[in-house]
DNA sequence: GAGCACTGC
């Protein structure tokens, strides 16, 4: 993301925050609550000051991360191990000897967790329509905002990177953070384009926010001739010059009219991050460009922050680099002398010495983790108040994903003078969100990391370090606004062995959607397609053959009518072949619920520890089909419960009492309907709205599994009943892999493997005795987890899944 | 009887 899209980011953010706020005074604020912990204060035992922190005994060097702005070159940065400096050695006061840390901190960072959930007020859509829209004070906005745009590094080499720029085909443009160059060379590009212009983003906020700030700049309203599209967000039209989108949408628009002919120029921003959709656009680009060869407009622009620009440049046939310098302020970096033993210990250890010895200034801390984030948090608060008077109070504050949004603005809010934000994140801080005011980085060189194993058809979630590329990106977040410092928590020669960039994604990850996404597109042969990163034979196999057992593939590798129509449908191939089936056996209603669900991250958050078991009776007892059948029905009547509460107050006093997540409802609506309308298209008038009295809802033929009461109950919201059989068969369309027979020890092993497999704690169905279950996630962390689990009659698998199951001895077993 | 990083259509 650039720095103005970044600063702007901040702008509508704090507009955001401004807009809350003042909500909530209107509502007479009944939420004045800060998590601390305090009763345990009396008898403090500060912990961490009992070990010495790495940097106490000094030997630690400082290096120059940045190169100087006005240098421009090709190489690498360069690390400056010259200029040595020495950390202060800072003493943490009052230090008690060999005191141990307190068992109690576990629990507290428990019991603090969640506390201020749903404390704010969740917004009602906010329209992120600001500033003037009448032409004048449009123009006068944009000259104002010329002045400043003139000071940009790229606006001063203007005339010369626009001659290369229109002279060549193809063009890498490396520009180092801050240069402005996702805001301003696309602009200037619009004189000379006859069609419009496509940028693309990772991230929807980042495509939104570019948007808005260049149609500013570009003395247009917005979705005017300067517009963006993402998934539920489209504001552009036809006339719309200059369109900031999300490589997926791009990808999708590729797959409806596959030679983007809309567009006379392509730029693919932030390449560096090689996003799985990403590399897949730049494959396709490559083969774009022998199909338009003859359009002479037609140009291509890959831009990057770091310097992999030689891969970049030579996969698109050795063309022109260039380079755009940045605008950022030096960064220190210092590191630990001796390996650190426990991170968490020396992070808090890091903190302390930085409030005491540092000028004021926010620390941004990067953990691998939600645990690792929520220990730290918890002990800083515990002893905060044990701190020396005379430095700033530290103010520590979580920030992740799973966080809702209310929690995470907290971030952004300004803090009292006397006081220091540390703020504690994962990887969302490094390019997701950017935390104004950071002055002070501490790193942890740990990232948390969901690696698929073709192999065993499974993934698993690893803590691993992170490459020297994604270290240079974190430092580079203490020296947005002035000169900063960085505090790695390894040491130098541990930096040296990281690798330089980080593996892009689909290296590792299941890339069966990616290759149906490539057989609708027409690839016939995937092995030597133009990959920029090969994912390997492997992994390409897997995904083949998953996509033949799911019948998208014929016997020859063709793509099949069914797999068509699974390439259109925004989900997983596995979820789309439900999808399909569902419509089969008249069930799609119910189905869509379920899926939309399933779209959803953390819509059902973990309850703080002293309320968990509370929690999870209630819900036991609103989820009377989701207690016998398991998590995929609960999800279809939570959300017919959500649906039947007639106010959002309501709604959203419902979502706080059980520990939902109120936006994520919201969200799995949206992606209700658009799902609603994709298989409207697909399979036409015979789809009904999704919305009321539809017809999905009818029993299926034999309904034994199902008697009276439940009947019943299932009817909330319908005149008839759920077809409970034929939902869950459906999801066995899609997840025959996915099963597993149970054993008298209440143990399960799969059908295909028979690898025994536990279903997670989380499940409705844990602790339970089934013939047979499916599930939709397996993860292994401590061991093999199946997660969102429903029962099955093994009876079925011979029914559904004849062609894969080569005996049925697996199923005759038990 | 556990605990999942981050995106995207």
């Amino acid at each position: 993301m650039s720095e103005l899209a970044e600063s702007n980011n901040h702008i509508v953010q704090s507009l955001d925050g401004e807009k809350k706020k003042k909500k909530r005074k209107r509502k007479k604020s009944k939420n004045a609550n800060i998590p601390v912990v305090e009763d345990k204060l009396e008898d403090p035992e500060p912990l961490a000051q009992n070990k010495k922190t790495k940097f106490d005994n000094v030997n630690v060097k400082a290096e120059e991360e940045f190169v100087e702005p006005s240098v421009v070159t090709n190489t690498p940065l360069k690390e400056d191990t010259t200029a040595e400096a020495k950390l202060e050695n800072q003493k943490v006061s009052p230090k008690p000897k060999n005191q141990k840390r307190p068992r109690s901190i576990n629990k507290e960072r428990k019991d603090t967790k969640n506390v201020s959930y749903f404390t704010d007020d969740e917004d009602e859509d906010v329209n992120q329509e600001i500033g003037p829209t009448d032409w004048k004070s449009l123009q006068n906005r944009a000259d104002k905002l010329l002045e400043i745009r003139k000071t940009l590094p790229v606006y001063k080499s203007k005339d010369k990177h626009m001659e290369h720029l229109i002279k060549n085909k193809v063009t890498v443009l490396i520009g180092e953070t801050g240069s402005g160059k996702s805001t301003q060379i696309p602009q200037f590009l619009i004189p000379h384009n006859k069609k419009a212009i496509a940028v693309t983003q990772p991230r929807r906020v980042a495509a939104i926010n570019l948007a808005t700030r260049v149609a500013e700049e570009y003395g247009s309203k917005i979705g005017d001739k300067v517009g963006y599209s993402v998934r539920f967000d489209n504001k552009s039209h036809k006339n719309t010059k200059l369109k900031y989108l999300t490589d997926g949408m791009l990808l999708r628009e590729l797959m409806m009219k596959s030679d983007l002919s809309q567009y006379s120029t392509i730029i693919i921003d932030e390449a560096h991050e090689r996003t799985i959709l990403t590399d897949l656009l730049m494959g396709f680009l490559k083969e774009l460009l022998l199909k338009r060869q003859e359009d002479k407009d037609f140009k291509i622009i890959i831009m990057s922050a770091t310097l992999d620009a030689e891969k970049f440049s030579h996969f698109f046939n050795d063309c022109e680099i260039l380079y755009v310098e940045g605008k950022m302020y030096p960064v220190e970096r210092f590191y630990l002398d001796t390996k650190s033993e426990d991170i968490i210990d020396t992070t808090i250890n890091t903190v302390i010495q930085i409030n005491q010895g540092e000028e004021e200034g926010d620390v941004l801390v990067f953990l691998a983790g939600q645990e690792e984030i929520d220990k730290a948090c918890s002990a800083l608060q515990m002893f905060s108040p044990l701190l020396p008077k005379e430095a700033p109070i530290i103010v520590p504050l979580p920030l992740y994903a799973a966080l809702p949004p209310a929690q995470q603005m907290k971030v952004f809010q300004p803090v009292k003078k006397n006081q220091r934000k540390i703020i504690l994140a994962t990887n969302i801080a490094e390019t997701s969100l950017t935390v104004p005011g950071v002055r002070y980085v501490i790193d942890s060189g740990l990232r948390k990391v969901k690696v698929w194993r073709h192999q065993l058809g499974l993934s698993t979630l690893l803590t691993v370090p992170i490459s020297q590329a994604s270290a240079t990106q974190r430092s580079g977040r203490a020296g947005r606004e002035r000169n900063g410092k960085a505090f790695r928590l390894f040491t130098e020669s541990d930096y040296h062995n990281l690798p330089k960039q980080t593996e892009p994604e689909i290296i590792r990850t299941d890339i069966a959607h990616s290759i149906l996404m490539l057989k609708k597109l027409k690839v016939k042969d995937i092995v030597n397609w133009s990959w920029i990163e090969h994912p390997g034979q492997d992994s390409l196999f897997s995904a083949l053959n998953q996509l033949y057992s799911l019948k998208a593939l014929d016997d020859n590798g063709d793509i099949t009518e069914l797999g068509e129509q699974m390439a259109v449908l925004p989900v997983s191939p596995h979820l789309s072949t439900v999808l399909i089936n569902a419509h089969k056996l008249n069930c799609l209603g119910p189905v869509i619920d379920i899926i939309a669900c399933l779209n959803v991250e953390n819509l059902i958050l973990n309850p703080p520890s002293d309320k968990r078991d509370e929690i999870n009776e209630k819900r036991r007892q609103i989820c009377t089909l989701g207690n016998k059948y398991g998590d995929l029905l609960m999800f279809k009547e939570l959300l017919d419960y959500f649906i039947a509460i007639n106010s959002t107050g309501d709604k959203k006093k419902w979502c706080k009492e059980f520990y939902f997540n109120f936006r994520g409802f919201k969200n799995v609506l949206q992606i209700r309907d658009q799902l609603t309308q994709y298989m409207k298209s697909l399979f036409g008038a015979d789809i009904e709205n999704n919305d009321d009295d539809n017809d999905y809802f009818a029993p299926s033929d034999d309904e034994d599994l199902i008697n009276e009461s439940e009947m019943k109950s299932s009817k909330r919201s319908n005149n008839k009943p759920l077809g409970i059989e034929s939902i869950l068969k459906s999801f066995l369309q899609g997840f025959v892999m996915n099963s597993a027979i149970g054993y008298p020890d209440r143990s399960y092993r799969t059908v295909f493997s028979g690898q025994l497999i536990s279903i997670h704690p989380s499940s409705l169905l844990f602790g339970k005795k089934c013939e047979g279950i499916m599930y939709t996630e397996f993860v292994y962390t401590t061991k093999g987890y199946a997660r969102n689990v429903s029962m099955i009659d093994p009876e079925w698998l011979k029914e559904i899944a004849p062609h894969i199951l080569g005996n049925r001895e697996a199923i005759n077993d038990n």
